[in-house]
DNA sequence: TAATCCTTTTCAGATTATGAAAATGCTTTT
DNA sequence: AAAAGCATTTTCATAATCTGAAAAGGATTA
């Protein structure tokens, strides 16, 4: 009678499934995770987990600082950015979703991570007209008045805020009026801010928890965009950004 | 009597450490992987593997084709990279080794991985001279005829060879036995061959099994080189690469 | 239509993972 | 300095789970 969802347990295996969630729940942690916190976390029986992340760190998935005792991400999947081996690597896959923005926007689209408290930009796609942003792939930016460093910062409380505002100019309650309005209508901005004559208009990339794992911009003249026009490019970005997120719960192929 | 390594298995979970041997055997893959591939490398039962493939599956660190049946790395892992949230992320550990090359060298050194048969930068270092070659992260450059690109064929067969020199002038033969010496000393070279006035030294980095996974190439002024200045900076990348495969290797902390 | 090959499912039995509890190690408190 | 507190690690008997042979299912070829 009752309809139970694709895949009720039969079949699994426990311990592997167990393992995986544990897995995750590191790789997920923005620091390093106490045997406690997984404990807490899940619910396993710590013998169980200690059993299962001593097979994950013989495997390479896991490490463990000595000292603190506490785990990390190993360096099996560390590094598996680098392996670029396959065909549809990672830059593949995700680039052409930028290149399908910019045939709509006509102007250049980049993607950001975050990296030692600044926005790294890793790919992107450049606008085709002769002015132009130019896309400058490995440049860093600042987080707190750039479009994609803001989007960053999109669900932030004022606490995490004050770490951002050491070096700028701007005050903590501009930004956070200014990140309540983006937070609503779902993408930032910058006009003429970070560089003059440049107005450029961010969108987060979430992951399964809802946090931001990477940022999208499209950077413009700023003759070039009116509020229309700004409607408009958010538009493109947010489903661009969707995408991305679909490619990361899975739905390939 | 008998003194073994370390863990000989006791306390590790079997299921466990199966389906993390078939996951890395996954993510090592040039292609996707039948079932029956990893029953001949790993002969574990076919049933066994098909649930613990399932369970992979149920929890996304591995995805199946619905019309090939084969599998292949899934959105858990797959977008790793992309989760830039924690202080020590994959950019900010790899990076400081190429600027200490630079350091030593005084010349521009980059990290390049291979994407759709090119040889992409993702991260490097600039020279702090006035006259320098540029670092451009996100440039694409060809295989056959730069020294980063050769780095990544350094282990290839003619066979595979082929495959990669229909858009150049370059000749197998030629390449070939030029890669042949590469291999005896470790370290490529491109002299005004991409680029006018430009040298280029090109070293490999392997994984566990000794596959290429990146290159690192410092370029320089051919002004600036002559063949002990080759000598000495070879050997600067040889370090790098070798400090890059330890941090894959675990070697943390 | 039969044959071949590969993937998927089944199920009972045997191995293996589990969890309570104890031990260890480290830090803080008295 | 001793003891309490807290977290990780180990132990071990037993219950639960994984394993693997075999069969079914599905796709392609002869």
């Amino acid at each position: 009678m009752e309809q139970v969802s694709k895949n009720d347990g039969k079949g699994l295996i426990k311990s592997v499934q167990k393992s995986l969630k544990i897995l995750k729940y590191i790789i997920d942690a923005n620091e390093d995770v106490a045997l406690s916190d997984i404990q807490k976390a899940l619910d396993y029986n710590v013998s169980t987990i200690h059993h299962l992340l001593k097979t994950l760190i013989e495997e390479g998935f896991v490490s463990q600082n000595k000292t603190t005792k506490r785990y990390y991400i190993g360096p099996e999947i560390f590094f598996t950015w680098l392996r670029g081996r396959r065909p549809e690597n990672y830059f593949s896959r995700v680039t052409p979703i930028l290149e399908e923005c910019v045939e709509a926007t006509g102007e250049t689209t980049n993607l950001f991570i975050r990296d030692n408290g600044e926005a790294l930009c890793i790919t992107g796609s450049e606008s085709p007209k002769t002015l132009r942003a130019f896309l400058r792939i490995g440049r860093r930016i600042p987080l707190p008045c750039t479009a994609a460093g803001k989007a960053f910062l999109i669900n932030y409380t004022r606490e995490e805020l004050k770490n951002y505002l050491k070096d700028t100019t701007k005050d903590l309650i501009s930004l956070e009026e200014e990140l309540k309005i983006s937070r609503q209508r779902g993408y930032t901005l910058e006009i003429n801010e970070y560089e003059e004559m440049i107005t450029a208009i961010g969108v987060p990339v979430f992951d399964r928890n809802g946090r931001v794992i990477c940022t999208l911009s499209t950077i413009a003249p700023s003759t070039r965009v009116d509020e229309e026009r700004i409607e408009f490019i958010s538009n493109k970005l947010m489903d661009a950004s969707k995408k991305i997120s679909e490619l990361m719960l899975g739905v390939f192929y």
